[in-house]
DNA sequence: GCAAGAAGTCAACATATGTTTACTTACTAC
DNA sequence: GTAGTAAGTAAACATATGTTGACTTCTTGC
């Protein structure tokens, strides 16, 4: 939509001018699809995103989005879907006291398909009711373990404050994730993960004190 | 866009049915499209916000946008300098030691224009150069403000760790109004201010000890 | 080697959306 | 009271965008 950066093939072809056509296969078209998307819809939001710009990052025809993904809508459920499997898989194996650190690193990976990428797509809304409620149900159970992590039962009395807490940290987690990808504010999108660990383990540690 | 509520007139028609037109005021009807642009901007983000949107919602016609803000974009720039405006005048008059419970407050108040909303409008990105530029003007302005208040001090030594700290603090602010006012995550969401304003202190306190 | 089917391409479409132009209506200075 | 002007309206336009259907090309089981 508004001045983007050159379509890179996401094809790793390796100083290869001759552009030699990728070998058909669905599978690994799905998952470029997928990647393209998930950067796109995490920096710019769904809405200003063109399934164009899409198709054109991952070097594939537009059309193939409606055959993989029936539409735009469900290529960002499948983005929504993705992120909250690798969320889970990447904070489900984090012991309790490295909770912060854990936090710290997924927030400083930058890259392309960083974690700090999935939290960006956490708030990205695209009005869809489907949508929603994945996003939401990522959220609490991301919130849900993370509180877990920290002495939280389900049901148990008094732990609603947990929880609260929790969805606080997850919430400055990921309004860190933006500010630094999206908007670059300086000096917080330059910070390495050495300079970010201390502050998010202070802000974790006030907010659910390790047991 | 997608399914939107009824276009409540924002005219303040105390119980009258007969639909009398406002009478004519250019700054008035200035004001009323500002206040609705900035409302659906916060919420729903740039793009997914259309001109008609917000037209139907102040009650005036879409041409008007074009000729008190030339386009789309200028009134989205105008919603981001009165967003910063108000965030200053709010927060410039905050004594340092009140700073978590002014934070607290500011984002408890969901009110269509609480200042959650202005702090929600501060990540939404349009892609212009221009809003880029105002946003990231108050939002350096206000991570100083809130520095400044706990010690801070310009090019002072060590100082910039500081800086960086009321960024992340600023940015799990942001991250809460969003995930409050846009996502509506449970329990966050129904959270009052009295719940909230524990939790942020100890957030606030733990990022940027009191001095 | 070849046929069947999967994978990919192309062009067209319907529609939504930002903006402009020509026009009408209300207010106000005199 | 009325002319002149500001405020507001309606319709049209150009374009961007999601989606579809007919077509072509590659791959693979036999």
């Amino acid at each position: 939509m508004t001045a983007a950066e050159p379509p890179v093939p996401a094809t790793s072809d390796t100083a290869g001018d001759p552009p030699q056509r990728r070998r058909r296969d669905a599978a690994e078209t799905r998952q470029l699809l997928l990647d393209a998307a998930r950067h796109r819809f995490a920096r710019d939001g769904y809405a200003a995103t063109t399934v164009r710009d899409i198709a054109d990052d991952a070097g594939v025809n537009v059309a193939l989005i409606s055959r993989y993904f029936t539409s735009k809508e469900g290529l960002f459920e499948a983005c929504l879907r993705a992120a909250g499997d690798e969320l889970r898989r990447t904070t489900g194996q984090t012991p309790a006291d490295r909770v912060p650190e854990a936090i710290a690193r997924h927030i400083a990976d930058l890259g392309a398909a960083g974690l700090s990428s999935q939290l960006s797509l956490l708030l990205r809304s695209s009005g869809d009711a489907g949508a929603d409620e994945i996003r939401r149900g990522v959220l609490v159970r991301s919130s849900e373990q993370l509180a877990a992590a920290r002495g939280w039962r389900p049901g148990e009395p008094g732990s609603e404050q947990l929880l609260l807490r929790a969805q606080i940290a997850l919430a400055a987690g990921i309004g860190v994730a933006v500010l630094r990808s999206s908007i670059q504010l300086e000096p917080l999108s330059s910070a390495s993960e050495q300079d970010l660990v201390g502050p998010l383990r202070d802000l974790v540690d006030a907010l659910l004190p390790p047991t």
